[in-house]
DNA sequence: ACCAATATGTAGCCTGTGCTACAATTTGGT
DNA sequence: ACCAAATTGTAGCACAGGCTACATATTGGT
């Protein structure tokens, strides 16, 4: 196997990764208005994004079709299963990439922002990785 | 300024920071074949970013037109000084990334796979940030 | 010198994600 | 009950990045 097949591949899953990330923004911020309003509405979940509502329903469409949400005409948007499933895997992961971003000494503020680019592109083993570095760290230095 | 804002400002950026990944990308590689193998073959730029040339040849394109290449017909593709800087940024925070993903625990292949999709959403701060935990990482368990 | 293989470039299409503009529905105030 | 405002949905466009298919140029072997 030549070694640009492995590059190749990486960027490749980079690429891929990308696709999904739009989705699982949507999937957590859906969750966390359910929760917090009762409902999620396509004009909030808009702004929330900072994209036209246009584009919201759009894209909520796209979650539709791939089994991520429901919603009935004038009557908001909500998670299936797996929607619920994925916004709780998302919020779970956004959570430790901020905690561990802190740890290292990134400003809250920008352990933020840069947590939304970031933590699309999380593997597993990433995952575990930085779940077992919060427990190290919080024994460490508590 | 109201809550939503900040989170939509914040969902902007990491759009608009995945424009500039794919030019980083291209960058980083046209720098790289330049310095092993004296030239950019735009064929050699495709098959090791895993797209077609014609795809490669298109976003080459788009690098001239934002100032960070020449090329000539049929004479490879080379760098402008602001291409070169580009370039150079992104190979210090690629390598930076790395380096901070491996000392927090990250199984090397994950910490590359990760690092190329992580890479294009580190701010200046958090660059910083990753500089100097790794200077006192390897001062504190050399 | 020539022809085949390789490399390069062009054209046209698809998909995803944005937008604006317009249409339709629901909600709320009077 | 009704009209105005807000919300929701639809249509049509643009752009980026992907592809295949085809056309053109270069290189190298005989």
């Amino acid at each position: 196997m030549p070694a640009e097949t492995s590059q190749a591949r990486r960027f490749g899953k980079t690429r891929a990764a990308q696709a999904q990330a739009l989705l699982e923004d949507y999937a957590e911020l859906i969750a966390d208005l359910l929760a917090c309003d009762g409902e999620a509405r396509p004009t909030d979940i808009a702004r929330r994004l900072g994209v036209s509502h246009a584009t919201a329903i759009k894209t909520i469409g796209r979650l539709k079709r791939e089994g991520l949400a429901t919603s009935l005409p004038y009557r908001g948007v909500f998670l299936t299963p797996a929607g619920e499933a994925l916004a709780n895997k998302v919020r779970t992961r956004h959570r430790l990439v901020v905690a561990v971003l802190i740890a290292i000494g990134v400003p809250a503020e920008a352990a933020e922002q840069d947590a939304e680019g970031i933590e699309h592109h999380i593997s597993p083993a990433t995952l575990r990785a930085f779940s077992a570095f919060l427990k190290q760290y919080a024994g460490g230095a508590p």
